[in-house]
DNA sequence: TTGACAAATTGACAAATTTCAATATATAAT
DNA sequence: ATTATATATTGAAATTTGTCAATTTGTCAA
């Protein structure tokens, strides 16, 4: 067993319990590809559908999954719901994009 | 309904996939963790168990989850295994600490 | 060769997640 | 008011995931 054992400050175990929220809104292809989407311009629910093979309600699921994990937010335009990506959504998208 | 409709490029299709399996290997709390102690220099197993409250079994299949969506590799070193981020994983690492 | 330690695999179970059909709510247009 | 459209919620089924106890495999030391 190695004695010179690391261990994590508490700033790291709290940013390991968030950045895990985080990966898991993305951890699914649907969200991913939503993100790219809202990334180049698209922003409300009916272009997602049509590029995603989804139903509506998993749509909306998947909208809610990363709005609650603070990747998305969304405002009220009418009959429509505009998406748009926050702080944390772009810094994910540009991620993405690096590569 | 939207008929501008944003469609995704194959590349980026690819890279919707390709990422979701990333982020899913990420969507964990034990597994961030150990990304950020390997960042910070642990690097066998034994470093992990101590800091993460699991058992021996339960590490041996996050390191695994990880291992296959190329976060990080593992060397055989006599008895040990030796754990090191990979390209990815050093890029998901700095962008952890990004924030 | 035997014993001790490190790590992987197997089998099983509980909990979480994805998904859709059906239904509900909200808004706009007629 | 009625109808149509956009989105959300509910409830339920199928699948996936995290976890551990028990066992196995691999390696070193005595």
């Amino acid at each position: 067993m190695n004695r010179n054992t690391k261990h994590l400050t508490a700033a790291e175990n709290r940013l390991g319990e968030n950045m895990a929220k985080c990966f898991k809104a993305l951890s699914d292809e649907s969200r991913v590809k939503i993100v790219l989407m809202l990334f180049s311009g698209a922003t409300n629910a009916c272009d997602f559908m049509d590029e995603l093979n989804i139903s509506q309600p998993t749509l909306s699921h998947h909208l809610k999954v990363l709005n609650e994990a603070s990747v998305v937010q969304r405002k009220k335009e009418g009959k429509w719901r505009i998406y748009e990506l926050t702080e944390l959504g772009q810094r994910v998208a540009e991620f993405l994009r690096e590569k």
